[in-house]
DNA sequence: CAATAAATGAGAATTATTCTCATTTATTAT
DNA sequence: ATAATAAATGAGAATAATTCTCATTTATTG
């Protein structure tokens, strides 16, 4: 498979060890955030837990981690790879499930250039990137 | 003066008491976003530790705080008045701070109907809110 | 395969937040 | 205004997430 652990431990340049592969491996599974309370309990027979934190800092200097909190407050973490397109993300009020959402190109260049417009009105030097996050229910819980 | 914190506190039925006094006026003062850590470090000669993280949870249940989390992780409070208009955050990558964003109507109406048009082909019941972040940096850092 | 550098595991330390409970303060009904 | 009652406070203990320390193990490289 293109994506495996070892080969985007390797291409990032950084050594390829149990902790590294057991975590990533995961996160490639899931294919979707997850707390990390909840990852680590995925793991957690495998990596000392302070190592699990190391490894995600690890991924996280690499930049295919990126972490977020959820509107209660739970930090989360989702994998980015190259092969990841840019996505928002909606929070179930109910059951707290995070999904990824795209949107439409037109909108995002629509935010682009409302971007642009806001930098040169308030003479901001950059806005290099944003994040839109929708809050809801998801279709799960629609049925409630 | 309109919004002073005794008013709001008996507007929302919450009694009226030194400590919630204290850092609603200091909050009021502030006019924007603010740590949670140095909001206590500008009222902890006044309020215990203890009473500070209450008093915001008084304020986040009456709904006039909100709590949100800058990119490094660090939790920022804001005074959310009937007042305040719907406004987003820039987090500068440079100094930390948070400034307060408004962006056009067109912009809010084109966002909302982007939602709509997911909600129907996605399915999802309801998307009640959203909130956007833009990163970069403030007019203070922007000519480094 | 040996030498060296890097990563790990276990648990201690740190930090932010919540909890406990005796004391103080605010509210209300008179 | 005041007494009775309910609610909030302060101080510090308890908890939970994360980081740190350091002796041991593992990966890399030549």
């Amino acid at each position: 498979m293109e994506f495996d652990s070892k080969k985007i431990l390797s291409k990032n340049k950084v050594s390829i060890t149990n902790p590294r592969i057991i975590v990533l491996e995961t996160l490639l599974e899931l294919k979707k955030p997850i707390a990390i309370d909840d990852l680590y309990t995925l793991v957690k027979n495998n990596v000392a837990k302070s190592t699990f934190y190391r490894v995600l800092s690890d991924l996280k200097e690499i930049n295919i981690l990126q972490e977020f909190n959820s509107p209660d407050n739970v930090n989360i973490v989702e994998l980015v790879l190259e092969n990841t397109q840019h996505h928002h993300h909606l929070f179930c009020n109910d059951c707290g499930e995070i999904v990824d959402i795209h949107l439409s190109n037109d909108f995002e260049e629509y935010l682009q250039n409302e971007v642009r417009k806001l930098q040169q009105k308030v003479n901001y030097l950059s806005i290099e990137n944003h994040s839109l996050e929708l809050f809801g229910k998801c279709s799960g819980c629609k049925n409630n």
